[in-house]
DNA sequence: CTGAAAGCGCTTACAG
DNA sequence: CTGAAAGCGCTTACAG
């Protein structure tokens, strides 16, 4: 059943039912009701792929995730979806694995026309890359931040997040605190070192290179890595993970260890995943606005598709403290200036 | 630029650029290498809306999910995934948030050809409506199964694995055991419930209404219940849960109220989330295969957007009791047979 | 091995 | 307000 039958049906061209379908204004209200009852009766369905291919848009859009079983992500990705939904747009997911092959071929679906936009929330590859793509189609990098990238971004400002981590450690008495990076070929990695950094030399405390361990995003590689911090000659007091689940592992090793937490060893995370408060003892960290990251991220987007300016490139969001026990301050929240 | 260019500038028919690039053995040697050097040196993609409007087929399948933020659905989301990939089917994401509706409007794209076909991970629609699409469109159900629904499916035998959940406990002393079981509308709820009744009945325990509660799919719903159970005149001494993070929201609840965990309140879970064993103590679960079940899943689909006959259509794969600490159990691994 | 031509099912500028 | 007609960019059956 296509639209031509439909029209021979209702008596009308083809041309009046697709503007009953898409322009259902222009069309009288008698000859519209004609072409819906027909439409209704042989339960009509216009094929979408045509209707793509004619207007040579799909009203499709791209997310490119490096982990998609990241808890993290899909929180992000939730708010992408629905205001992707709210536009009638639907939303493909490119599963990457933090792979930059896979990450190259998502983004052939653009070059192919085969999404009208994308939204990265990852980028292993390099900026003039993405800037040369980000000038042919409408893009935006969401949850990392690139200096210098003229692409459109919403994430937090994770130096400071970083910092302001660190300092609820140097805070609570700690000068003997540890950091447990993400690879460094992942931007975020370098920014959160960077705010560690910032916290221990602005409060004077001498940065000891062995204190620093870099690790995969993983439960696993976060209990790998305290294991080596507490085999230190002088081990670590706090550490601080660079995302919750490394802040989990790290628990977990603490605890094997025999150390309670957070008197022996101190912890604080990163993203505030849902886990974080399911575990004994809470886990302190830092809460990214997820859902709103995503939400803007897509509304970004959707301007570019439109073909609206877009005043203001960088969008910094806010971020926010969650104290719970892991570090021993008194349970609060404070909020990020 | 479009093939019809590319054409021109390699002298050849846009008929033999389109053979260069799908079907390039029926086209001469020295040709190939002219038009591929074309090719080459103008960067030109082939346009895929234009290819899948043409060929009728657009090399996306649907997966629909209940809950995109879920740890066990983004497992078995991977198996699909890979599969699809491998087989040079992009994947669209259907997040239905538990939503019936949303599920029909995802369906829809079934009907727009917007896919070739359909993986649910969840099936609140009716029987009737879910057998018919499946006599028009290719379509897999995995993770629940339907009774006499003749429609391919891939699971696990979930009456089965719930009643051996049931019956470790009852094996480790139990008798006063509760169920938190899921919403009662969705299938596996009401499959794990039987699973749990059989094994009480299969042992002459009685049941008493009052241990089974019917919760969300939740961590708050979990904690929720356990106080009540908690709050009962003879409270259980161990809890079957319907998954892992209702399982993980009764362990607080234990600990919220004092109790220790085996000793004074077994706990089990089920799907064996990643987070189950991160937990302290570790979760008793029972695991699924859930990327197998993904893959398995996508095989079938494959299977039928390529026509080929499918002799069996119900799978039912193996899970597997994964002893932890949980119940108190010494620790191990039960295959399931 | 290659080309000319038809056609996939819509939408939209144009004319009336 | 409505219709006739062109055309979106490919693929493929047919002919040579």
């Amino acid at each position: 059943m296509k639209m031509s039958d439909v029209a021979k049906l209702a008596n009308v061209s083809p041309a009046t039912v697709s503007r009953v379908l898409s322009n259902p204004e222009l069309v009288s209200k008698e000859t519209r009701k004609k072409v819906l009852d027909v439409i209704n009766q042989v339960n009509y369905k216009p094929h979408i792929v045509a209707r793509q291919f004619r207007t040579q848009e799909t009203k499709m859009i791209l997310v490119v995730v490096p982990d998609i079983t990241s808890a993290f992500f899909s929180k992000v990705l939730r708010g992408i979806e629905h205001m992707a939904i709210d536009h009638g747009y639907q939303v493909i997911l490119g599963d990457t694995e933090h792979d930059i092959n896979r990450e190259l071929e998502y983004i052939n679906l653009l070059h192919q026309k085969q999404v009208d936009g994308m939204v990265l929330l990852t980028a292993r590859i390099d900026k003039e890359k993405l800037q040369d793509i980000s000038a042919h189609f409408p893009m935006v990098l969401a949850c990392e931040y690139m200096d210098g990238l003229d692409v459109p971004t919403v994430s937090i400002d994770n130096i400071s997040s970083a910092r302001k981590a660190t300092e609820h450690l140097i805070q609570l008495g700690h000068k003997r605190i540890a950091h447990i990076t993400g690879p460094m070929n992942i931007i975020l990695s370098r920014d959160r070192l960077k705010g560690y950094r910032q916290a221990m030399l602005g409060h004077d405390i001498p940065i000891d290179s062995a204190y620093i361990q870099e690790g995969e995003l993983t439960f696993e590689s976060g209990y790998d890595q305290t294991m080596k911090l507490l085999a230190l000659e002088a081990p670590p007091t706090a550490i601080f993970a660079f995302n919750d689940e490394i802040a989990m592992g790290a628990m977990k090793a603490a605890k094997d260890s025999g150390l309670s937490i957070p008197n022996e060893l101190a912890i604080i995370g990163f993203d505030n995943i849902k886990m974080a408060m399911m575990v004994e003892p809470g886990l302190t960290t830092i809460d990214q606005p997820k859902y709103a990251i995503g939400k803007k991220a897509m509304e970004l987007l959707l301007k570019q598709i439109n073909n609206e300016s877009i005043k203001k490139k960088k969008f910094v969001l806010k971020d926010e403290l969650i104290i719970r026990q892991t570090c021993g301050a008194e349970q609060q929240t404070v909020s990020h200036v």
